[in-house]
DNA sequence: TCTGAAAATGACTTATTGGTCATAAAATGA
DNA sequence: TCATTTTATGACCAATAAGTCATTTTCAGA
């Protein structure tokens, strides 16, 4: 992924005008949606002129990865982090887990780039791969295997071993999407959703309340 | 909403021919999505010259406000008719009701309505808003009155009746976006998902398994 | 079969926008 | 200070696709 245009190394200055770039970028994409934001509008909010946007990105597209890259690359960190978090009971790390999932899902940058992949889809491949690849399924994992460790330990019913994880990370999914779409006309309470999700979940999934 | 071009009344033949276009742009803005879809491309698919699509619709905007009257148009009425069903207790109503929204969010039209909404958002404006209107609104409703009386009728736990009936409806809204997202690379068993999903949930709501 | 109106056609026009490049400005350092 | 390289600029080019309209085809009814 990612493309610089011509050479690797970046000198300081450079470093600095291809972030601005890319935070300008980000921001109008998350405004107005990727294909309808010109090259030109990245210039404008970037104060440069157009030629300097192929500097440092061939394209639009490489742009758009560029964004992408960025934006995700905390998430990844994050969740390699939570991979140590051993706490107490797996309830607990539950709660966590989803916590966390849910913050993440929260930010703009993803509410931007769930908009992205669901409109482009298609068009820009590359990048749904790389999401799926290095934030869903190691995602998707870690709620599993906390899922078998409550089971394991006893402090969950035997039967949600075999559960989808995605039915527990669901909430925050939704609470974006309904974001995106209706936040104006009525916005949801992102954080009350989740622990309203997660009191039905974990009535469900306990053995003892 | 809709927009004819011209007049209003319309012939046998001509309510055909807008009837195979309209089938012919919903099969490709699902495929491909609208921004990506030439009208050149419209008119193939129903085979049929370009112009003949401007006989029908002023612009590809119209076009598309005309598929998405069409697609929303039976879940609005079995909506409607949902309101009737009032069979025994609220657990069966809750789980019929679930299973219809299910199978909707499911729906290719559906899918491809979600995807619209979520990309082009501020440009379709019109669009959401009906969508809002029409659909969520009364949706919501009847789980929240569904909610409401089995808590009155003591079947339910009386907390629940302050949820948001957003995390009843979450499992089949997340089902559909993870298979825009990640269909071919893993699709999953909407049905399974939102079985899972209303277990958890009944165990969370019921008063007594 | 003939005729006029309605429907259909697709080459053409026009606006938009991603991407280029000759020129200019700024930085570097001797 | 001057020469050379690096970086920035924005007018311009070419491709694309929405929308138009003069011409042709289809069809109803006499």
């Amino acid at each position: 992924m990612a493309g610089q245009a011509e050479e690797k190394k970046l000198s300081r200055s450079q470093r600095r005008r291809r972030d601005d770039i890319l935070r300008a970028a980000l921001k109008i994409f998350d405004q107005h949606g990727f294909e309808a934001v010109k090259m030109a509008d990245v210039a404008e909010e970037a104060e440069v002129a157009k030629g300097t946007l192929y500097l440092y990105f061939e394209t639009k597209s490489a742009l758009l990865e560029g964004v992408v890259e960025t934006a995700i690359m905390p998430t990844l960190q994050k969740i390699g982090e939570m991979a140590q978090t051993h706490s107490g009971s797996a309830r607990d790390l539950l709660v966590q887990q989803m916590q966390v999932a849910a913050a993440r899902m929260a930010s703009p940058e993803m509410k931007m780039l769930l908009r992205l992949m669901i409109s482009g889809g298609s068009r820009h491949s590359g990048i749904v791969d790389f999401y799926y690849n290095n934030v869903v399924q190691s995602g998707l994992n870690h709620f599993k295997s906390t899922l078998d460790q409550g089971v394991a330990s006893g402090e969950f019913r035997p039967e949600m071993g075999g559960i989808d994880p995605l039915v527990l990370v669901g909430a925050p999914i939704y609470t974006a999407v309904w974001n995106i779409l209706f936040e104006e006309k009525q916005s949801i309470d992102a954080d009350q959703l989740v622990n309203d999700h997660l009191e039905l979940v974990l009535k469900g999934i306990l053995k003892e309340p």
